[in-house]
DNA sequence: AGAAAATGATCCC
DNA sequence: TGGGATCCCTTTTC
């Protein structure tokens, strides 16, 4: 009642049930003033009615948003997970079943172009037991924290196992030897816009060749890090955006000795690595204006180039026959193509990353090409400000069918909402194994595989992580129950605790200022794996 | 602490 | 066909 006086009077009344009536006022808190009291006390009995209203589609009744660690979706969407509509991520048929997310494609026989350009040499040898150690049980994970935009490509060293190298999206190239954890270097003149897409020369250990789109093809001396440029595509400056062209995309055709890149006009470019120039005239591989975003040459015939990119389609072509129009086959998709792989050792599988949440396969280029092998639901579609997500191999599995990729929603991990990393095998659909850390909060979209030992590179925001197993002996039960792989972020070099946020060349783990409490609660857990979802 | 900004595909007219 | 609104489980900075 002394309150009363002094304040105004504040009502909440919260509205449990929908109400039709039309979304603006809804949406702002409704103010009443009762007129009696605002003459007795002069001052202002302020009543607020708090509806339910829906962030997302902006109707009562139901709420869409964080409930704790757990998003809850709004029933009037499709599923954010698998597009379908009649149910949200929660219920989605993809999460809960035990085959994680497939989708078994139709299949057909017909005959095949690429039969005729492959040789009988590519067929598949298919090991059905993959290596023990290929997935840890538990990992360490260190962290490195020098570049000032997000992540946006990781490469490993070809010989040099504890070297990475990283890009990012204001062009600069780092290079963390994350054996000696302290010990990298950063070259930032090299581009000056979003480095790409990077990839080693494969006659020499000593230099990386990387497009941007600054709309050039560097190739970088990483000892001295001096930086020579094999293509300019944007020779006269600036001069608006439908102009300014940017290179995506880059992969080296040793056969051939070329550069390969293409644009965001749909284009194609090549550059002769002897002459460091550019070579001939671009050809369009994907529609005309739209962004192609990756180039893949098969690993044993290199002649043959898988492209991906904005047009849905991922397209595979014969460099030996390379025209506008001349692809040998348009592998379809509902949405943006993120990448697009043969499979690293055979080349004979297909792996591509669409923005419609579904990870599909190819089992084999002689086969039916017509529809994907499987469709594996997960989620990877993105709104904004990530690097986009692409299912990668794990060049160490014989068997082909190891794939890692970084997921976009959240899961409740015992009070945090984290986002994992999963390992998947593409020949089940199946979640074999999701990787994270209660220190790691932000979402982790680009991971790659070390070619030779077990570690992960995760690019995740500015930071890079190295995740490696503690134990590589354990027998995993794979196929029975999917893993949480919980890290614990090494502790070195963590003394001080007042500088934390402005050195951009630090090492250091990640803090996030919210999450002391989950991170509590997690310790104990995390250094063990469990299974869930029994 | 809370707001703004950065910024990309897609859809609609 | 193109520009602007919209999408709406981000991350960082001020």
């Amino acid at each position: 009642m002394r309150r009363k006086s002094l304040f105004p009077q504040v009502v909440i009344d919260r509205d449990t049930e929908s109400e039709e009536s039309s979304s603006e006022e809804e949406e702002e808190a409704n103010v009443v003033l009762p007129e009696e009291e605002r003459v007795q006390k002069g001052k202002t009995p302020i009543t607020i009615t708090l509806k339910k209203v829906c962030k997302v589609c902006k109707k009562s009744g139901h709420e869409a948003g964080f409930r704790g660690a757990t998003y809850i979706d709004c029933p009037m969407k499709p599923c954010f997970l698998c597009k379908m509509p009649g149910h949200t991520t929660v219920t989605c048929p993809h999460r809960v079943a035990t085959e994680y997310g497939m989708v078994p494609a139709p299949h057909k026989n017909t005959t095949n172009p690429l039969e005729f350009v492959f040789q009988r040499q590519l067929h598949p040898r298919l090991p059905p037991i993959k290596p023990a150690h290929v997935i840890p049980d538990q990992v360490h994970c260190a962290v490195i924290r020098y570049h000032s935009r997000r992540v946006t490509c990781l490469e490993f060293h070809p010989t040099n196992n504890n070297i990475l190298l990283s890009g990012d999206k204001k062009g600069q190239l780092g290079i963390w030897d994350f054996g000696k954890v302290h010990e990298k270097t950063v070259y930032g003149n090299i581009h000056n816009c979003i480095l790409n897409n990077m990839k080693f020369n494969p006659t020499n250990d000593g230099s990386i060749y990387a497009a941007s789109s600054d709309g050039t093809i560097s190739c970088t001396d990483l000892e001295t890090g001096i930086s020579l440029s094999l293509m300019n595509l944007n020779p006269n400056g600036w001069e608006g955006p439908s102009s300014w062209r940017m290179l995506y995309g880059l992969d080296v055709n040793s056969d051939r000795s070329v550069v390969l890149v293409a644009d965001n006009f749909g284009y194609l470019y090549m550059a002769d690595i002897r002459s460091n120039n550019k070579m001939s005239k671009p050809t369009l591989i994907h529609k005309k204006g739209t962004k192609v975003v990756g180039l893949n040459c098969n690993p044993l015939q290199p002649d043959l180039l898988l492209s991906c990119g904005n047009d849905h389609f991922a397209r595979i072509w014969d460099m030996r026959c390379l025209e506008a129009g001349s692809s040998l086959y348009n592998l379809e998709h509902k949405r943006v193509v993120s990448s697009a792989y043969f499979s690293p050792l055979s080349g004979s599988k297909i792996l591509t990353t669409s923005l419609d949440n579904r990870i599909r396969v190819w089992d084999s280029i002689f086969g039916n090409l017509d529809y994907p092998s499987r469709e594996i639901v997960h989620s990877h579609d993105f709104n904004r400000y990530l690097t986009a997500f692409r299912a990668e191999w794990d060049a160490k599995d014989s068997s082909e069918s190891l794939v890692v990729i970084g997921r976009y929603i959240s899961e409740n991990y015992d009070g945090a909402a984290l986002h994992p990393i999963d390992f998947i095998n593409i020949s089940t659909g199946q979640l074999v194994a999701e990787v994270m850390d209660p220190n790691i909060t932000t979402i982790s979209s680009v991971n790659k595989l070390h070619p030779r030992e077990d570690i992960l590179a995760s690019g995740s925001s500015r930071s890079l992580f190295i995740w490696r197993p503690k134990k590589l002996d354990i027998a995993l039960p794979r196929e029975e129950k999917r893993m949480v792989l919980c890290g614990e972020v090494s502790k070195k070099r963590n003394k001080k605790h007042g500088d934390e946020s402005d050195d951009d060349s630090k090492y250091d783990i990640v803090r996030s200022k919210d999450n002391s409490l989950k991170q509590k609660k997690l310790a104990s857990k995390s250094s063990s794996y469990k299974s869930r979802r029994s």
